[in-house]
RNA sequence: GGUCGAUUAGCUCAGUUUGGUUAGAGCGCUUGCUUGACAUGCAAGAGGUCACUGGUUCAAGUCCAGUAUCGACCA
């Protein structure tokens, strides 16, 4: 029985919040036992918990929605397992900097306080993000909702990294790393952002300790000079053969520092000759490893200078260090000349600080065993990426990999599971009572106590398990695990590919064996109207939410699916939400629309039809419906969901809206009870059709409509089957012959517009042409009258061209509109010509390749056939054309 | 320096995987319209040497090579 009919906006506000929450209480978002098929499952890509929603969140998570609703419309059981990661440096920094404000300095509160202070803070202000998602429309499983240090997955980090340790894969070691100073901790490889910085190029003379002479350096950080341990010029640089070996004075510090030869300096740059400081740049510690050069480490944690350098440098930071050195060379003569010069420098991810490549002791994952199985994986398909071309940029980390530095000097976060005994001697354990154990055994009984390393793991070293650990690893056994794993498909941005992607594939081969995902999607970046990335401190990204306030969270999910391509960036402005708001808005209406023609009660299903009362354009909306659905299908298939979006707009807007729903009025609205049943009923089924289809993207509106659509026993729109394609409804002769009739509606339609006839005036109509195609035309009398304010109209294959009558050429027929003091012989005569000229330009083009022996010869023989049809249509259409042109005059 | 992507209508972009109809959409623009669903709308229209150069082919927006400009990532 339907419902009330819906109002004439739609009001996505007083339609959401019931709908979520009616979902919710009725357990769809959890996996149903009772479905059948394969499980269907995505973890969502962890936000930080300190993180709240933007418009990259809003592209990422309605892409997993749409998989998710569209796997759970299939009858797959389907979870979408959410969840957050604890982010340790953005969470620390976010904490410490609100103690600050009430006069606390972090490490005076001391470790234990300070962590209980940050979980007070993500109790109270972590996890707003999950509530965004539920704005959004997200229907993720909230009951297996994650946190990446709840007490089973700090466990699963910790059971990880204690086996791959057990194994050697992790070690410690003294290595230079990048070092934050402003966050003072280590950060890996990929935590340092390269950037183009317009800095300057100092010359420096270093006098060779003979008195014979001197050698020119250049370099772009004067102040690492203190810390210099040789000078190295390329092995087969003749303007240096004779020097190497000698010694230099290292000005300032005057330390004696030999002149080595090495192959990986460039002789083009500069003078040929570079400094080396093997403590603070990685080249350079490399060339100290192979010549046994001394290291010496010139910096403090914060960045300023130690006591390894001479007295006046020493406790100055990086950027008075710099001054000073160059007014020292300066004034003792050493300096010859300074040049701009760009160059790149690393800073940190997090804190955006200038990271210093610095000499220290961390903990490192071996990472070459683990890259050759995920590489595999990618390269033989296991794992599919879309769009393929990620798959270039995946294999080129995995073959330059280098070992991952995991230790981080913070306290927020999986405390290393590493404890040292009194005379340093290490002891690795699950737990500390572990750790006792193996120092009694080590110490023979006697076992003094024991210190745990002070620092934590990498987040991405806890949500690089992310697929495992929410799943329930290590637990071999967990009925998650054993159902979910391994999961469908990974939905992220290109940005964390090798952060997240790449060692979540390494962890699912290392730790169970099995890939972790069959297929990543990687998505665009969201741009704003200028093409800058969207960033909190540009200040350019909208507030998702106060968008969904204004447009709703359909029009948003919609606005936002239309105009992103697969894996392209995209431009957003809120032109693209109005454009899904007037979406949403016309479907509202079309079923607005169907519900006023429908009275008091729900028409027969389509099935129940007999075939025989089916118009040829209930036949035609038919065969454009299951088209368009099988296109759909190869869509997602290739996960092409803006192409999804589109076919889907264009089906609802043009042929369902535009043309069936006009077309349809007559009989809905005339006196024939059957035929207004039959356009009731097929306006209903496909209209229905149009739900199911869209509720991935659109999920709420959608749900709202099909409520007033569905009878008693029919499941929610969320539960209810996804349409597929049935190729029994194609249907060829009934496209072709509404086609001919929205020609001939659109052709006098346009006459009429050019002529100038006012909208409510009628006009006759004769159409000349073949007795088919007339004799359907007539047929379509009412349509015609409807559409296209035709009067009278006559048809026949031998009619006489009325004087003074527009005329218009479409296919094989020529249409005339008697227009005896309207016609303006003038405008006629130039939209013939118009309409001549356009048909000579396509005649030509056609006859140039017929023309052409090797076209017939060599092209296959369906696409000459089709051009020769052409050609003979485009000639027909012209000397008609030509016809009604000189009758004019 | 290396790799990848982009360049199509005034603007923002689809279409290129697999070469073959008159190259599409939204916005903007012009004209008309209180049409018994929708002005968040309807109808009609204008607007494109598909960045450039060369090649392959019977045929190139689509494939290949190069150039230019912009962007991203890696070093």
């Amino acid at each position: 029985m339907p419902q009330p009919q819906p109002g004439k906006v739609y009001e996505p506000a007083q339609v959401e919040p019931h709908w979520y929450r009616t979902w919710e209480e009725r357990g769809y978002f959890r996996p149903s036992d009772q479905a059948a098929g394969e499980p269907f499952t995505i973890v969502i890509p962890p936000p930080n918990v300190t993180g709240i929603l933007h418009m990259g969140h809003v592209l990422d998570n309605t892409i997993q929605d749409i998989l998710i609703r569209r796997a759970r419309m299939q009858g797959r059981p389907t979870l979408w397992l959410p969840g957050t990661d604890h982010a340790s440096i953005a969470t620390e920094a976010k904490v410490a900097a609100q103690l600050r404000e009430e006069g606390i300095d972090k490490q005076d509160l001391g470790r234990a306080a300070f962590l209980e202070r940050a979980w007070a803070w993500k109790e109270r202000y972590g996890g707003a993000i999950i509530e965004q998602l539920k704005r959004l429309g997200c229907s993720c499983d909230w009951q297996r909702t994650t946190f990446t240090l709840d007490e089973d997955y700090y466990a699963a980090v910790i059971e990880a990294f204690v086996r791959l340790y057990e194994e050697g894969l992790i070690y410690r070691g003294e290595r230079l790393i990048n070092w934050d100073p402003l966050g003072q901790t280590a950060l890996s490889d990929e935590e340092v952002i390269h950037q183009e910085v317009q800095g300057q190029l100092w010359h420096f003379d270093y006098p060779l300790k003979d008195g014979s002479g001197n050698i020119s350096v250049a370099t772009t950080r004067p102040e690492t000079m203190l810390g210099d341990t040789a000078v190295a010029v390329h092995p087969d640089d003749e303007r240096y053969a004779g020097l190497v070996g000698q010694l230099l004075i290292l000005p300032l510090v005057g330390r004696e520092i030999p002149v080595i030869a090495d192959s990986a300096v460039d002789p083009e740059f500069g003078s040929g000759a570079v400094k080396v400081t093997p403590a603070h740049d990685p080249n350079d510690w490399a060339m100290g490893e192979r010549h046994g050069l001394e290291v010496v480490n010139i910096l403090e944690p914060d960045g300023t200078l130690n006591g390894n350098v001479p007295a006046p440098f020493a406790g100055l930071d990086r950027e008075a260090a710099r001054k000073a050195v160059v007014e020292a060379m300066q004034s003792a003569g050493h300096l010859l000349k300074v040049e701009e010069h760009v160059h790149n420098v690393g800073h940190s991810q997090r804190t955006g600080a200038m990271v210093e490549p610095y000499l220290s002791t961390q903990w490192f994952l071996k990472m070459e065993s683990l890259a050759g199985p995920a590489l595999q994986a990618v390269e033989s398909g296991t794992v599919q990426f879309y769009p393929g071309r990620w798959v270039k940029v995946y294999r080129h980390w995995m073959t330059h990999i280098r070992d991952w530095c995991i230790s981080r000097q913070l306290w927020w976060g999986q405390r290393i599971p590493a404890w040292y005994g009194p005379d340093g001697e290490l002891f690795v354990a699950r737990t500390a009572e572990a750790a006792q154990a193996l120092a009694r055994k080590h110490y023979g009984g006697a076992e003094g106590a024991l210190e745990q390393d002070p620092d934590v793991l990498d987040t991405w070293f806890s949500s690089w398990l992310w697929p495992l650990a929410t799943l329930g690893w290590p637990d071999e056994e967990a009925a998650d695990l054993q159902k979910f794993y391994p999961t469908q498909d990974l939905v992220t941005g290109p940005d964390i590919i090798f952060f997240w992607v790449a060692r979540m594939i390494m962890a699912g081969l290392k730790f169970r064996r099995e890939v972790p995902f069959s297929t990543v999607y990687f998505h665009g970046i969201v741009r704003d109207g200028k093409g800058r990335r969207m960033s909190k401190s540009l200040g350019n990204s909208p507030d998702p939410l106060e968008l969904i306030d204004r447009y709703g969270a359909d029009a948003l999910r919609t606005g936002i699916m239309l105009i992103a391509p697969q894996g392209q960036d995209i431009p957003f402005s809120e032109k693209s939400l109005e454009l899904g708001r007037n979406y949403m808005n016309k479907i509202w209406n079309a079923a607005r629309f169907v519900h006023l023609n429908l009275g008091d009660r729900l028409p027969p299903a389509l099935a129940d039809l007999p075939a025989e009362n089916l118009d040829v354009t209930d036949r035609w909306l038919l065969s454009r419906l299951n088209r368009m659905l099988t296109a759909v299908e190869q869509a997602y298939g290739r996960y092409r969901l803006n192409e999804v979006a589109r076919l889907t707009y264009d089906f609802i807007w043009a042929d369902y809206c535009d043309w069936y729903l006009e077309l349809v009025k007559g009989r809905l609205q005339g006196s024939d009870s059957a035929a207004r049943e039959t356009a009731q009923a097929v306006a209903v089924h496909v209209l229905r059709q149009i739900l199911a289809l869209l509720h991935p993207f659109a999920p709420f509106m959608t749900e709202e409509l099909w409520q007033r659509l569905k009878s008693a026993d029919e499941p929610d729109l969320i539960v209810a089957p996804a349409p597929s394609p049935d190729a029994a409804w194609l249907d060829a002769e009934a496209e072709a012959q509404v086609r001919l009739l929205q020609d001939a509606v659109t052709a006098v339609r346009s006459t009429r517009a050019e002529m100038g006839i006012r909208p409510g005036q009628t006009a006759d109509l004769l159409i000349r042409g073949p007795a088919a195609e007339t004799g359907f035309l007539q047929g379509r009398l009412s349509d015609l009258q409807r559409l296209a304010k035709v009067g009278h109209l006559s048809t026949g294959e031998s009619l006489e061209k009325p004087p003074h009558s527009a005329t218009a050429v479409v296919g094989a027929l020529e249409l005339f509109m008697p227009l005896e003091g309207l016609i303006d012989i003038g405008i006629e005569r130039a939209r013939l010509a118009r309409q001549i000229a356009e048909m000579e330009g396509r005649l030509t083009a056609v006859k140039q390749k017929l023309d052409n022996p090797d076209f017939l010869d060599r092209a296959p023989a369906e696409v000459v056939a089709h051009e020769k049809e052409k050609q003979a249509n485009y000639d027909a259409g012209l000397k008609k054309l030509q016809v009604n042109y000189q009758a004019l005059a």
